[in-house]
DNA sequence: GTGAAAGCGCTAACAG
DNA sequence: CTGTTAGCGCTTTCAC
């Protein structure tokens, strides 16, 4: 591969013109600056962005850790991110915690060691994980998305997730449900019990006691909305209605469901958070609440972006509204 | 953040015992290593890989560059893959190329840039696209997955998809249909032009001529899916059953059919290539031909590896068999 | 078994 | 406006 020396000796110029030339520095002549391009389109010049990040000590690398990019919501997050990446001429260096703080910490480690300028981060863990301050560790600049810990220091960009929840339940509620199960995430995670706290309240607003085998714990995932769906169904008195903390527990409560023949709106309702592609096309269509991952991606991205461009402020916290969608996965409790 | 020089200086060793420490190497007495993995951990010494990639001329990075995470299809395979790497100890760097081979050139360049070990690429084009040896730039690997074009030179790991729609449509003819739609993918892709042949030979065996009526082309999306079964709907004499060339365009399908009302697989039966988490949970479930993503994303990197690891042998090409998954979205058409 | 020292390719401060 | 030069942090040959 090609050198700069090797364009600055092909040019006949200095290798200072030809550095200058590739960083659009106004200092070079148009004249040299023609040989330059000229002679690294011949030479087939590409820079080394080793190099140069090693020099500048910093390089255009972002990092980017999600706990799973199957989950449709990150998946969609990365999509954006990388988008608004490529538009600022970052790249994207992925990580995929498989929502281990472990992995997770090893990770961020990883980034640093790769010089990446931030990372945006959807945190695998609660605030006891992060005590040790290890999202602060270097001077690599960090956004957290999706999941936080109140006091971590750290900029976040989140869903309202209480107002999210309550706007689940108050839909179910106001068709007439009052026995409503829960298949929650996980207890450590801040954005799980943000989503109970949300639910709680709708339920404390409309008099209901709430009913604590009604709630089931799952990890985010689909196996456990399974298994969290068949516990809610052979309750004694099984609930009338789901609320599902995510997408993907949604889908394995949804399989739990067709497998015992419930139907649904019919037999029961479903109301989760976090819409998706597959959402409307379903049968029913599913009623979900939205979170709007653009905008989110945006936010967070353009939060770092300050960052890099020298922002010291205190830790900034943006909380977005979520948005129901109503479909047609629940039906008022006469109709059933 | 500490350098190994600190390290060295903490530990009173010099630097090369770090470095070979670090590395592993067996010339280190075990005292010194003792007094340098103390040092290392007092001082939260991170290795910095932009200076290690320089001077190794190569890095612990991998590129991975598939045309859209959001099909479910590369979203597991980018899961798979970071899996081997990380268990590898190699980092990925993500690029989505959109479809596009121009942008997929820059994410090539980007890889090289980055001293990339290695790239696995999901190829968005065809022969010409790559006839001007783009992907042969550098003394970085290559691998292609899922798409390709004959004469690559390139080492590739593909479904048989000539099988694979071989399998659909034989699977729709066995079932009594005549008239079967077909939304093809976009026609300079090879593996397009493979679905499409595999469809023609089992008509072809079963004596039937294909109605190029019946043949709509999209571009792997949803929304083209949308209109290519909107299409095909509208016909004077619409198919009894749509074979359809992936994932993204068979939900895009689905809608079209809901949306007219159409009754799956009651009054049209439907089957694709690609299965995916929520085939299984759709009303009806989906019949799919599956690709074995999990082999092929680790036959990617086994490849990849053995280059890496200094194989220069002639490209190689493995063809993946595809299997029917059979479900309840096509019926009989006695039964419609 | 250990250390010293020469760069990897690039940037940016300094000189002219 | 252009060239010279000193490193960035690390690996690795070459001496000891």
């Amino acid at each position: 591969m090609a050198t700069m020396k090797d364009v600055a000796r092909d040019a006949g110029v200095s290798i200072y013109t030809v550095s200058a030339t590739l960083s659009g520095s106004a200092n070079v002549s148009a004249e040299l600056r023609a040989r330059v391009t000229e002679s690294v389109s011949r030479l087939g010049y590409e820079r080394n962005s080793t190099a140069r990040g090693l020099k500048r000590g910093t390089s255009s690398l972002l990092g980017l850790i999600v706990s799973d990019v199957t989950n449709p919501y990150f998946t969609e997050l990365v999509e954006h991110i990388q988008d608004k990446a490529h538009q600022t001429g970052y790249s994207v260096l992925l990580g995929i915690s498989d929502h281990d703080v472990d992995r997770e910490a090893e990770l961020l480690a990883l980034m640093r060691s790769h010089q990446a300028a931030g990372t945006i981060l959807c945190p695998a863990g609660g605030e006891e994980d992060y005590a040790d301050g290890r999202l602060s560790r270097g001077r690599m600049r960090l956004i957290a998305v999706d999941n936080t810990a109140p006091g971590l220091g750290v900029d976040t960009v989140c869903l309202d997730n209480r107002v999210a929840a309550d706007l689940a339940v108050s839909h179910l509620l106001e068709l007439g449900h009052h026995r409503i199960g829960v298949v929650a995430g996980m207890r450590q995670q801040y954005v799980s019990r943000e989503r109970l706290a949300g639910r709680d309240a709708a339920l404390a607003r409309a008099g209901i006691a709430s009913d604590p085998e009604l709630v089931t714990y799952g990890d985010f995932r689909l196996e456990e909305g399974h298994a969290c769906g068949r516990a809610l169904l052979t309750l004694a008195s099984p609930p009338t209605a789901i609320f599902v903390a995510n997408n993907l527990m949604l889908i394995g409560v949804m399989r739990a469901l067709a497998e015992a023949g419930v139907r649904v709106p019919d037999d029961m309702s479903v109301c989760s958070i976090d819409d998706f592609p597959w959402a409307p096309a379903f049968q029913p269509a599913l009623t979900v609440v939205r979170q709007p991952i653009a905008a989110m991606a945006e936010a967070a991205f353009e939060r770092l972006v300050e960052r890099l461009g020298g922002d010291d402020g205190p830790a900034t916290a943006r909380d977005f509204a979520p948005e129901l969608v109503v479909r047609r996965s629940c039906a008022s409790i006469g109709n059933g």
